[in-house]
DNA sequence: CTCCTTATACTCAGTTTGAGCATTAATGAT
DNA sequence: ATCATTAATGCTCAAACTGAGTATAAGGAG
């Protein structure tokens, strides 16, 4: 019953900032495959009093970025996810954190650095209408594989989740269902990380950038759990700099949902559920009449119980 | 940085039924200390494939429980958590689960057995009005504890806090702060298990029934994140019968959820959501009008996202 | 048959949304 | 200076959704 193998524990980190309208990620290169890979590091259950505080603490060494918001997401440990340097009997758990920040300058030690979310989810990205790689290869390989397997009585709840997490029929696009997307397309196998697990045909290239074993699906986790809880917590801000206009809080939270907004109706739900206030300053650069500067009203989170950003009624296409 | 101390991975369950319009939990007797502690078993890298294959592999050993919905709540690692066997540099690290099932008899194979969830976290259930633990210890108890810290600027936020998610002042109790709750009664020291922290004056009884360890953290968590799925998700069902009066599914919902639910308007979101549809068969024992009986619509899965039970508006009192 | 009880149906006002039109205040070219 | 251009900001309106009732139906007990 006491079952303590040679278990390491990871300490996982998507550590998101925004920046010029584009959500980024910071990834480091793993030099053996050189594919990008979430920076990560060892949990020392001598050293560190919770697995939060692991965390942080390697963060702050490796990188000298300041974390805001940091949560846990998941704990991954299926065998052969981490198909590299595992020996023997020991087995790697990881565990997923999502964390946030607004400086986009990683400390000289690491190689890591920043680069954009959507490179390796571009079919997540619909601020532009809907992603092409959708129409041209996706709809397409997902059909083929859809119709190549033997019909069976999953075969019709199949074909719905499809619809469903695609939106393929009914026209509306969940944009937090993404870990759901990735998992159907690794099932498709289309995603290039599916070869290790023998669902895809060796030498394609699958859909999006590779990342290093199965942190892509981290990523997907991250976005997604990130997409909804913006919804009711005030998230964005810890990725906003100090004072910002309307216009760019509306750019930085489309930049994560993915999806455009109807202006005015962004500006009526801020506005109105008191989540940021005036500063008197102004931006003059903005192209056209100057726009006021706000910044987060931290009041709010002592007087509502779930002050997030509800995405109003999303607009169509750019 | 290859740090494979002796880590332990154990995978905890909550188990959950709903029996009797009441939130059950299986629960076991830890023989040491005589407290209810939830069932686990270890994660066995060698023959586990996955975290989530080892829970139901050691749920199906000790008990003979249909699993249905099985999801992972949060990996749990804080040093000083378990504080019984702990031998020199050996950490336990556990991942909590929670998993619905409708078959109220474990096997015979273990000494676990069903209680009531509000056993242990006795303010939660507002379904006869408020608790009165809350007005009778809670509140002044929380009053005293804040009243004699040190003032500090964290002062002013502190007393929001309380008061936002014990719903003193806005009269607006939000189900879904269950482990928001429950910390903050651990601060203040007025939960049994915080006197391993050293939070807590020696011997006081504290609030509720005390579980082994941080288990009633775990299953704060679970109850928290139920309460918040159920919305979303067609969860509930799981925990029903095949077949159901809308009264029944109403009943189950509001015990989940710790509050009373507006009858013709529950009715109005259910029936118009398509989350159920008619069996043709009546339940004659109502007491009055004989009641449709119902069951869970499975189609409704392959055409909405997030087909869940929205609660209407919570009804006051009794 | 009448009363009691619960199920089920329908109503209605207040609020929240989705969407678009209108107005304001800068900038740069003439 | 004047005007066209560009955004920011303000306002309107109908459709959809909600909270909270009132009304009716269909059993059982007496």
């Amino acid at each position: 019953m006491t079952s303590s193998h040679q278990i390491e524990i990871r300490l996982n980190a998507v550590i998101v900032a925004v920046t010029k309208e584009e959500p980024r990620l910071l990834v480091v290169d793993d030099a053996p495959t050189s594919k990008h890979a979430l920076p990560f590091g060892p949990f020392n259950p001598a050293a560190d009093r919770t697995l939060e505080q692991g965390l942080r603490g390697w963060v702050k060494n490796q990188t000298n970025l300041q974390l805001g918001h940091v949560e846990q997401l998941y704990t991954f440990g299926d065998r052969g996810r981490d198909t590299y340097g595992q020996s023997g009997s020991e087995r790697v758990v990881s565990v997923g954190y999502l964390a946030l920040t607004n400086e986009a300058k990683p400390g000289a030690t690491t190689n890591a650095h920043w680069t954009n979310w959507y490179d390796y989810l571009p079919w997540e990205d619909w601020r532009e209408g809907e992603p092409e790689i959708l129409q041209r290869e996706i709809r397409p390989r997902l059909s083929d594989w859809f119709h190549g397997l033997p019909k069976t009585t999953a075969t019709a709840a199949l074909r719905q989740r499809i619809h469903l997490t695609f939106g393929l029929k009914s026209r509306t696009w969940n944009e937090e269902l993404v870990l759901e997307r990735y998992e159907l397309l690794y099932e498709a196998g289309l995603i290039a990380e599916a070869v290790r697990a023998g669902r895809k045909k060796f030498e394609d290239p699958g859909l999006g950038k590779e990342m290093h074993s199965d942190h892509r699906r981290i990523i997907a986790t991250a976005l997604g759990r990130l997409r909804g809880k913006i919804k009711y917590r005030p998230l964005v801000f810890e990725l906003m700099p100090e004072r910002f206009t309307l216009f760019q809080l509306q750019r930085a939270v489309e930049a994560l949902s993915g999806t455009r907004l109807h202006k005015q109706n962004f500006r009526r739900l801020i506005a109105d559920g008191g989540l940021v206030e005036e500063t008197g300053s102004v931006d003059l650069h903005t192209g056209g009449r100057p726009a006021k500067q706000f910044c987060f009203r931290e009041e709010v989170l002592l007087e509502r119980l779930s002050p997030g950003v509800k995405l109003p009624g999303k607009r169509r296409a750019g």
